[in-house]
DNA sequence: TTTTAATCCAATGGTTTGAA
DNA sequence: ATTTAATCCAATGGTTTGAA
């Protein structure tokens, strides 16, 4: 299990070098850094994560930070986690969930993704789906942001606003949207976006009898 | 409150009666005992609902019971239900039941309809899954077991054979079948259905096995 | 004994809370 | 102050239990 943890960090470590190839400037220091991930040089184990970052597409975080880039590669290793409880539950003939459930969560942290969890991934999902639904303006808006100097929490908040014009534009079904995109399907529609693609159509509709479409 | 489930009370009566609409022996019997429903003559509740037997299609039960039509007919409801509890949810911009939920069993509760309920709709599900895949099968299965005499648990066990033949024929993948009915597609699988279709499985890859297919 | 339905239970989706 | 993740919670799917 430990061993499973070390060769699943030089993974993760791997996966955001790639990103870097020819890039080489501060390549030594990005790496101690990284080496120290999952416990610190005292032995004690790290705390948490580090915080992400607003980061420009391609782009990977310096120092102890994550890049965006990476928070979504979370989504698609959690899609990963999923196809694999499928497979199992298969060929167990079990109940195959379809969502990415508690279940997938515990699974991902059996197989030591310990950085996988649920909260996190609850928080973030409307910007993963933008970042599926529309990656064009899903990437300029990374960019604003970085420029401005915006924090991450800006940066999520400010995903609702396109979000929410792509769910108007197509008729305020922000299920139907989710559930017709491979890769968003597998994700729990969030209270606040269903609420605020909800308000928008009411919104319209109002917006439609004031001007005397309904009268 | 009261006045609704009166009112229901004679939908139900309604609904057995058309079905015995040119049979006009034992009606005044028959009607005495159902002017009886919900509550006695005395003024107390009634307890429980008359049970089932296996009756013919097309039959109704006659006396303190209730013939299969009006089992399957339950199933037929709550599908009316479920679709109420989504045009509801639609509305408010809530998260959208797909199946026949504790939510659906409530709502049908408090719309008059106490004699729904979760356990005894979950019982007999396999049945009327039988009912919607090979109704000729299905009527065939009620006519043998209403000769013989048998009683309703023996009706009910006598289901699955018949269901998991149609499995088998259907490559034994009962999710797939359940979900691409489109009255079936609103019932949770039941977990000896699924279990019994996994095991099916089992033995033809142990049989194709023996004969030497996979050698 | 057969059949019905209230009751219970572990595990869920969802969120709050407080730690770092 | 920002960000992470453990903890909690009501409501769920599923079943057991015991009443009729």
């Amino acid at each position: 299990m430990v061993a499973m943890e070390k060769k699943n960090k030089k993974q993760r470590k791997r996966w955001r070098e790639k990103m870097n190839d020819d890039d080489d400037d501060d390549d030594e220091k990005v790496e101690d850094e990284e080496e120290n991930e999952g416990k610190n040089i005292n032995g004690g184990e790290r705390q948490r994560e580090h915080p992400f970052i607003v980061t420009e597409p391609g782009e990977v975080a310096r120092g102890k930070k994550n890049g965006l880039d990476y928070l979504f590669h979370l989504y698609e290793q959690c899609r990963e986690f999923l196809i694999r409880v499928q497979v199992i539950a298969k060929d167990r003939g079990e109940k195959c969930p379809t969502k990415v459930t508690n279940q997938v969560f515990r699974y991902a942290k059996k197989a030591g993704a310990s950085y996988i969890n649920k909260p996190k991934m609850r928080h973030y999902v409307h910007c993963y789906a933008l970042h599926c639904l529309d990656e064009d303006v899903s990437n300029e808006l990374r960019r604003v942001f970085k420029e401005r100097g915006e924090n991450v929490g800006a940066w999520r908040q400010a995903c609702y606003k396109p979000l929410v014009a792509i769910v108007t534009r197509q008729g305020w079904d922000i299920d139907a949207i989710f559930n017709s995109h491979p890769r968003l399907s597998i994700w729990y529609v969030p209270t606040k976006l269903r609420q605020l693609s909800h308000s928008e159509r009411n919104n319209a509709a109002i917006a439609s009898t004031s001007v005397g479409i309904n009268c």
